[in-house]
DNA sequence: TTCATAATAGTAACCATTACTGTCTTGGCG
DNA sequence: CGCCAAGACAGTAATGGTTACTATTATGAA
């Protein structure tokens, strides 16, 4: 596992992380704005340029890409992790029908951390905000179940 | 799976809910103020008194009380669920060096869920928001590990 | 008291994720 | 360019939390 990334650099990668195919491709797919597949919906996509990967080398890299600071993982309800490529500071919006996600513009909410640190004796580091809701579709059509992404 | 109360009162229970000894001790469990346990930590607390109670009784209990909104469950950080007797409305703070689960009061926030209304085509029914940080312990003396609770 | 049915104990199955192992690749260095 | 230490890989087994199944028991309305 990575701990210390000594030389992080716009598009660079810590020291010591080596660029493989597998590797490249998994990022890739995070590439693709308004994305935030599970681990196993990286897993079918890479699979169709490298039908061999394993599916314990998406975890992992997930894992170390995300350890190094390039991606960001998010839990989202109840289910599986999901991974985002981090670019800027935003929230996510939750179906709660068919668990589509999509990314919400606004925020950050910096004073929800003040008045958390003025009512706890916690170090108040930062905090985790998903909204919920129900999608387009789901709204004003029969709902459709369970897609991820 | 319970799916319809219709007859919901003060300290009644929904139609259809039957009290057994087993539900009234995980339902005596949770109503112990500033405890959010999980599943299994319920288990081992009931297990002293119904010492062969199933772990399958319990998770299905906390689901039926949680559907009949007797009790809130709770998704924080990545690990197990939570489990929370619902009075009023709050928040939590996580430590996440020792996964130990606090109380915050203050809030709602009720014009997060507007700000995300005006920025999204969701219907938006809720937010989940947990604070993040380092509990009093963890904080100035050496860290212990996972106590869950 | 009766009796339909909710709930239980015990156990097996499930699913997402992690760990392990022996082999292969990568990339810094000469 | 070729070497080679160590990072990464594929394949597979193991883990851990949770849910599903089944035959039996207990609840509570009539």
């Amino acid at each position: 596992m990575v701990t210390i990334m000594n030389k992080v650099q716009a598009n660079a990668k810590p020291a010591g992380l080596r660029m493989t195919r597998q590797r490249r491709l998994i990022l890739e797919e995070l590439d693709a704005p308004g994305r935030h597949p599970t681990a196993d919906a990286v897993y079918q996509q890479v699979r169709r340029r490298i039908p061999n990967i394993s599916l314990g080398t998406v975890y992992r890299n997930l894992e170390v890409l995300s350890q190094a600071g390039m991606i960001r993982k998010l839990h989202i309800g109840s289910g599986q992790k999901r991974y985002d490529r981090k670019l800027h500071k935003h929230y996510h919006v939750h179906c709660v029908q068919c668990g589509r996600i999509s990314d919400l513009p606004g925020g950050p909410f910096g004073d929800l951390e003040e008045v958390a640190r003025g009512n706890s004796d916690f170090d108040i580091i930062g905090y985790e905000l998903e909204f919920e809701g129900l999608c387009r579709q789901c709204k004003d059509s029969s709902p459709r179940q369970r897609e991820p992404n």
